[in-house]
DNA sequence: CGTATCGCTGAACATGTTGTCCAGTGGATA
DNA sequence: TATCCACTGGACAACATGTTCAGCGATACG
């Protein structure tokens, strides 16, 4: 588990420049077509690139408001209220967490009236004791992956 | 702003077979090939799309571990604490919130041991009054779009 | 009512990339 | 020394891409 430098590269190239193909990158990093193709086969198979899928802006969706719930479970009842949530589609990401019957969860609505909507869909089940809401204001930092890519490439300690 | 029904299918074709191209979504759609290419483009010069960056597992990476991080900043030290928060690799995503002064960051780290390295390191800058964090255990419901595509394209109040 | 605009179709073409082979080379390992 | 493995550099057919074109139906506008 790991990668290496040229692994880092690759990645790191893909995520700057994802349209490019991999006789272009084979060019760019100066090794050979067949290097790259095997690079990207095996580092799929590793699961260290899960896919390539579309990244989406829920604001441009018109969903322009974010907001992140924790959300107090009674004891029990974490499956029901997990199956609830997955169900929801302005849910977007839930995850259990420390502290007893605690989970979070990643929201989105068209706006903040829309939001009250969306937290009374959630909520709105008996597995749910209490509700705590913070809409995201701004995001100075969008979900990235480079800073990590190029850390675990370099560190000699991550190598597989 | 938004979407309509053939955006949508191409948008959750993407997102489940991402290695197709536009020929191959044109005739599973049922489209002509010039249209796949126009909505595409239209999709992504709009935003809706964003881009075709690799997913990348930080898991597979070496850093099992996922925390959220609420904290409290001091007055006007914002923006001082969102360009300490950048330089910090493990930082994968940085929200502002409702609440004063508070901020929600997603980290990772190598084990839970790690983690404290991470936290203080996270913390160990002036602006930063207090942190709770939330480590994650399990993630149900994994960062997703398909739902959200789905509803946005049958809603008609959402069309442009 | 006629006309312009728009998006979609179906086709064509040259160009580039992909998937898949292969033999050869060098380093690391047993 | 012999074996394994990854990388190189090349080849080939098959395929997808970018681009352009004329035609067509629906919608909006004068």
């Amino acid at each position: 588990m790991g990668i290496d430098a040229l692994d880092g590269r690759i990645i790191v190239l893909l995520a700057r420049e994802p349209r490019i193909g991999v006789l272009e990158m084979s060019r760019r990093l100066g090794v050979a077509r067949g290097t790259v193709q095997a690079r990207l086969d095996r580092l799929q198979s590793n699961g260290v690139i899960r896919g390539f899928g579309p990244q989406v802006d829920p604001a441009a969706l018109g969903y322009p408001v974010t907001a992140f719930a924790t959300l107090q479970i009674r004891q029990g009842q974490g499956a029901d209220v997990r199956a609830h949530l997955a169900t929801v589609p302005e849910v977007l990401e839930l995850h259990t967490t420390t502290g007893s019957g605690d989970m979070l969860c990643r929201l989105v609505a068209r706006s903040n009236a829309d939001l009250q909507r969306v937290i009374d869909r959630v909520v709105g089940f008996d597995g749910i004791v209490r509700a705590a809401t913070a809409i995201v204001m701004e995001n100075p930092v969008p979900l990235r992956i480079i800073p990590l890519v190029e850390q675990a490439a370099e560190d000699p300690a991550l190598r597989e």
